[in-house]
Formats: structure tokens, sequence, C-alpha cells
DNA sequence: TCAATATCTCAAGAATCGTTGAGATATTGG
DNA sequence: CCAATATCTCAACGATTCTTGAGATATTGA
């Protein structure tokens, strides 16, 4: 992850149907959702709409997609999320891990934790 | 966190002047830095310009102010960093906690990690 | 090939955002 | 009060972004 890479990320994210496209994506896993069952899900979706959205997503690395049939199926790009995470909290220990602890917290309340050492 | 606020909080982030302000404010820790600090910082900073993005990360929650003197100091807000990473990665393990592990990893290379249960 | 389905591409207008420069507000010390 | 310092507010212009609608492309089955 570098600065434009988050700063392409951060952009995608700022936009509320491309926000609540990635957290339906996150939900549901590495199967992911076609482009149409997407666009049911968002209120007062127009397919270039939609189109648009996902494409930018995409541009973005949020998201990945691969073709079946006649549906082209996006699902997280959950590695481009954590970069983001990194980048975003880089170097906030310096020492004092308790000073990031709110945000191992966060994400540890959702998943195992993995082993790490504190850098500061 | 809500969706709101997380928009905003993207928003923010997603241009390259107060990228750059918090990842130097997440660096500088809770002591935080003058205005005309955080300006010397930045390239090609004029005051208008700085109090402009200084004030749009504080109406967006990522960071506090408090007057020292003549100096207004800025640091950032980390349970909103927190609140961001978790709203984000939200049910993201369904079960299956290895799905979201590369963002833990993400920060616990940063981080002692805290203690906290899957709920996938 | 033809029709149906699913999705993407493109151009134009409306809305939002960032920069600049002038001036206003707050603090300090004489 | 006055001057110096630090930072903020405001209006205007140019740039970027979002939505819409028409049409193009890709896949499937008859």
């Amino acid at each position: 992850m570098n600065e434009n890479r988050a700063l392409d990320a951060f952009a995608a994210l700022s936009q509320e149907t491309r926000l609540r496209i990635v957290r339906l994506l996150v939900t549901a896993g590495p199967e992911g959702l076609s482009a149409g069952t997407i666009g049911e899900a968002m209120d007062s979706a127009s397919s270039s709409r939609m189109s648009f959205h996902l494409g930018h997503l995409e541009q973005a690395g949020l998201v990945e997609s691969r073709r079946e049939g006649r549906s082209i199926i996006y699902s997280a790009a959950l590695s481009t999320l954590a970069g983001l995470i990194e980048f975003l909290m880089r170097d906030c220990c310096q020492g004092h891990p308790e000073v990031c602890n709110p945000a191992m917290a966060a994400l540890s309340s959702c998943c195992e934790p993995t082993k790490g050492t504190a850098h500061g």
C-alpha cells in the first residue's frame, strides 16, 4: 500500500453506494455476489450506476471480479482492506502499544488474533 | 460509528493533504502538533488551506484540538480510527476467522494484540 | 442467427470540493 | 490600547464527481 493507492481506496469508500457494496461483499465472503444481486440490494440502482460504482471499486483495488456465465461476480479484496488499515495506523505505537490498542480491539472483536510483534 | 460518520471520515481521508495530516498525527501521538507545525510539514501550505483541512478533519471526528496559548494543538482521534476499522470489517468472519486474518495481521504487526473473542 | 439476459461504455448536466487571497478573531507582551 | 503572532472565516473560480439515459458488448439457448 502506498499513498496514491490509499487515496484511491478512501475516495472509493467515501460514497454511500460504494461503501454499502464493500460492506455487503465483506459479509458475503470469498464466494462474492453477482452485479445484479448487488444492485438489488441497493436502493434505486440503475445498471449503469452499479457498473460505474463496481468499476470504481475494482479500479481502487477494493473488489475483485470474475465472470460466471452471463453474470460477473464481485468479491471483497480483503488484502487491500488490510493494507489500508496498516497504512493508516503505521508507526502508531512508538513504543507505547496502549496508544493504538483501541484499533486492535476493534478488529479482534471480529477476528481471532494472529501472532504479531509490537514494533512501536 | 454509523454509516454517515464513516462516509465523512473516508471523505476526509481521501484528500492528499488531509491523509498526510492524519498519518503525521498518528505518529505524533497523544501530545499532538500545532497547526503551524503541521503546516510546515506539508508542501505549499497556506494558513487558510491548513485551517480548511484541519477543520474538515475535526468535523469528521478524525482529529481533536485544544488551544495552548497562541497555538491550537491537534491530535489524532484514535477511537474514531478504531471505529472506522470495526465498521468496515464488521461481520467479516462468519465463522471463518481466516477470512479476515490479513487485516488482523496488519494491525498486530504494529500493536500488541489485546484479548478478544471471535464472533465470526 | 435471433432473442433474451446481464453488464458495461459513453456523453452531458448538476452537484460537490479544493485553492486562493483578503480580512477577521484570539492571544501575548509592552 | 497597540503591535506581533497564530489561526480561522468567507466568497469566487476551476476541477472533479455522480447520475441519467441511450446504446454497445458478452453469454446462453433455440
